[in-house]
DNA sequence: TTCAATAGGTGACGAAGGTCACAATAAGGA
DNA sequence: TCCTTATTGTGACCTTCGTCACCTATTGAA
């Protein structure tokens, strides 16, 4: 990637803090499946995706793992914002779900820039801003849909995220993501074939009208 | 209230921003049960919370509501700051649940601050921050818990906001804010009533032990 | 090709919680 | 006091979902 990227996904940031970021920020891949925040972590940094693709997630003590949302590049994880500045361990967990690269950017930078840059406060706001509204969604789900509904929303977000029709992931694994069960995943999944929204295939869900 | 509680309130912030928001601020008063946020509304100003106390809920399209933070005097509402800066409908409701008195925040005025006011600034993403801490909390509780926890929580949060041991509502009203049914949050009340957790009166319950 | 591992299918059952019907108890007016 | 209304209690029943047991199908390595 280098000096290319940084202009390109972040093209409101000012030239001066374009290359801050560059500078004082520290680069790191992770590997499709690696985690790259576990919950109970402190921070000292926040993280900006430069390319790949995050999936965010809550846990419980027992490890039980709930799915909220996917970050894509030139978004931030905003969690990493409140947990640096407050100095909390991380509440949440996130996965790569594809080869990644993020930024990570010190505490004290992302506080520094707060006041010398008007577009990285906007970001950081902004960045406040989408989350949230991606939590009160979430909420929405697990408070007033069934499962059915849960499952049809998960797997037109993933289609979206992801641009393609056919998702490779077993049911198990869709399971955890919403806190279920591979049996009510698979029951449900059948009972969506049969009503001709999706098409079941090994490891893999092929969309056809949701 | 008038000259000396924003101040008070507002410790934090600068003289001359403490005399703005007077200046330019238009101070509501709600009576107790009365919205201050309607589902679907739009917003030209954000909130602080002069006095009073105000409930914060989740709707959904056939008038479910959900129960999901207190906001507090001192405290603003983010919602209404998420709205206002993306011009967005509203997409919860807030209730004064006491006499409440709170100061209207033209859109205008919370950008220009932004810039010109570092402490302002820090409240806003503070307020965020916080917000954001207690949405995590709530889903955990409905994603992991189950509805017996879920009551203990809610009431506990109750007693603690309100500092008093008796909590007058009837069974009917926690059901609709925890998006359960009367005859659940009955049978689970008179279960807590048997362990001595609380002690059921008409239109109260006692805290006893939780 | 054989076998073990992985993924998915299915029936039985139980627990949590929602719904319905109706009884029992206040509380507050007329 | 008597009647109405609001609140709470309770049993019966249903749906959704989680769990268990066990089966089948696919795949890939030995």
């Amino acid at each position: 990637m280098e000096l290319s990227t940084i202009p390109q996904l972040f093209p409101a940031f000012e030239k001066e803090l374009q290359r801050e970021i560059q500078e004082q920020g520290e680069i790191r891949s992770f590997k499709s499946e690696e985690q790259l925040m576990r919950t109970g972590q402190y921070f000292r940094s926040t993280m900006l995706i430069l390319n790949g693709l995050v999936k965010i997630y809550r846990e419980d003590e027992e490890g039980n793992e709930f799915f909220m949302y996917y970050l894509q590049p030139g978004q931030a994880c905003a969690l990493s914002m409140v947990c640096a500045a407050e100095h909390k361990r991380s509440a949440i967990m996130a996965k790569a779900v594809k080869d990644t690269e993020i930024i990570a950017i010190p505490l004290q930078y992302m506080e520094e820039w707060m006041g010398k840059y008007k577009s990285w406060n906007h970001f950081v706001i902004s960045t406040y801003r989408s989350r949230f509204e991606e939590l009160l969604t979430t909420i929405d789900h697990i408070a007033f849909r069934g499962m059915d509904e849960r499952l049809e929303f998960y797997l037109k977000k993933h289609q979206e995220t992801m641009g393609a029709n056919l998702i490779t992931i077993n049911h198990q694994e869709i399971a955890n993501e919403l806190n279920s069960s591979r049996e009510v995943i698979s029951r449900l999944l059948k009972k969506m074939e049969q009503f001709g929204k999706v098409k079941l295939h090994r490891n893999a869900i092929e969309i056809i009208q949701l």
